[in-house]
DNA sequence: CCGTTTGCCTAAGATGGCTAGGCTACTACC
DNA sequence: GGTAGTAGCCTAGCCATCTTAGGCAAACGG
């Protein structure tokens, strides 16, 4: 009898492959087991549980993500920066929308700050460098281009802007316009 | 033996509070059959399936958004109705997290067509007749603010913005400062 | 008051999550 | 190279959920 050689990180990757293809809520413990030709129970000796498994998967996805980001992001500044890393951010959840996906499922405080979440954070104030806004402005600032870059990605999965014809890509562009306009001229109080 | 009076109204409302209570992914057949005292199996005389109830607490939680924002319009224009229609939205995620989670389930495209979506988006346009943009930039306006609202009520409710000690209500109020100011602004091509 | 519909039931299969406990392949060390 | 010991996978079995099929009783219309 040869042994399947499970790992967390083998599992973690096919959990995240699995997701992208047939999306989070479907990256069962039965599912991965299939996959390795094992059983549901063996599993259980790499995970705690399914919730764990699925917070490595949103892990995993975070890291890369930042890898992404932050290769985007060298040697740029200003608007060329900023629509580096907004298009980075985009392109991966449209390539990994299960990866996508599993990201935002609620990590414990713990978990999220030992997570590659933080360097998102720094690179996004990074952005702003080019912007020469002080605190707290940056920080609204930054909350305000993590909200915009969201939201859109995820309405444009979900299919939310579908009513309109509107190429999606042209909104993109011009919002990203937009958002460099306000961050130049933010306003004052 | 007395009926327990089912109807696709009351599960659809009964669903929906246990989802704020508990979470949509917790909202279960069989949940809903334990609260009104019946078996799991006389729910499916009133529901397709599960998806099915979700379907319906998500068109629920349209409608209701849709109706607070209708309110919160009236007699308003300008930056007015911007921040009446986002505190609304923002208020009504808040108060029930549930429904607002259900909302971003796939609706398939007829569905989404009959759903009350469809006036968030005719109400988001009627906002920007106090900015005057013509198309295709009032399209690109209506998806930013959109992608900004639900992304920023989406961090705020996972815990995005945890890492900062900055209060998000002030991060929210100077968002939609900004964004008034780039729809008054709305940089030209 | 009697048939028809409506509403809930029991029964039962499928799938998934998870635990306890057993057996076997590897590994390290004498 | 034998032999602990541990690591890796298995069987068995429990419980929850989803769902279908078919039964029976309550409500209601004529």
């Amino acid at each position: 009898m040869v042994r399947a050689g499970l790992t967390v990180d083998r599992l973690t990757m096919a959990g995240a492959e699995l997701a992208d293809e047939v999306g989070v809520e479907n990256v069962t413990v039965a599912a991965l087991a299939r996959q390795f030709g094992v059983k549901d129970a063996s599993l259980y000796f790499h995970l705690k549980n399914a919730h764990d498994l699925r917070v490595r998967i949103a892990l995993l996805a975070l890291a890369e993500l930042a890898d992404r980001v932050a290769a985007a992001l060298a040697g740029r500044a200003g608007k060329d920066a900023l629509v580096a890393f907004a298009n980075a951010y985009r392109d991966y959840a449209r390539e990994h929308p299960g990866r996508y996906a599993a990201m935002q499922i609620d990590l414990d405080p713990q978990t999220a700050a030992a997570s590659a979440g933080v360097r998102h954070a720094e690179m996004t104030r990074a952005i702003l460098r080019g912007y020469r806004l002080a605190e707290p402005d940056q920080t609204d600032a930054v909350r305000m281009m993590h909200s915009t870059f969201h939201g859109f990605v995820s309405l444009e999965r979900t299919g939310g802007f579908r009513h309109t014809p509107r190429a999606t890509d042209d909104s993109w562009s011009r919002t990203l316009d937009a958002l460099d306009a306000v961050l130049t001229n933010w306003p004052s109080r």
